[in-house]
DNA sequence: GGTGAGCGA
């Protein structure tokens, strides 16, 4: 599952991401959309999980939870 | 070097 993850903080990087959606599923990649000129990050990235349980229960405990010390938004990205 | 809604090269 493709999960969507906004406002996060713009120190935080994709690493970040892995560890935390890990900690309640297996995590297949995480992504930060970093600008490609710039490589500053734009505040939100992309997670990608095989288990679509954990997917599920990871994104009601990450949503609207606290990263890096800033309250994040996760939800489903661009389902295929 | 900073911002803060939104879907990536």
């Amino acid at each position: 599952m493709n999960i969507f993850v906004a406002k996060l903080n713009f120190k935080t990087r994709k690493e970040d991401l892995e560890k935390a959606f890990s900690q309640y599923g297996q995590v297949a990649s995480a992504k930060v959309i970093t600008d490609r000129e710039t490589g500053r990050s734009k505040g939100f990235g992309f997670v990608e999980m095989p288990n679509d349980d954990e997917a599920n229960k990871a994104i009601a405990a990450l949503n609207e939870s606290e990263l890096d010390g800033r309250t994040i938004v996760v939800k489903p990205g661009n389902a295929k």
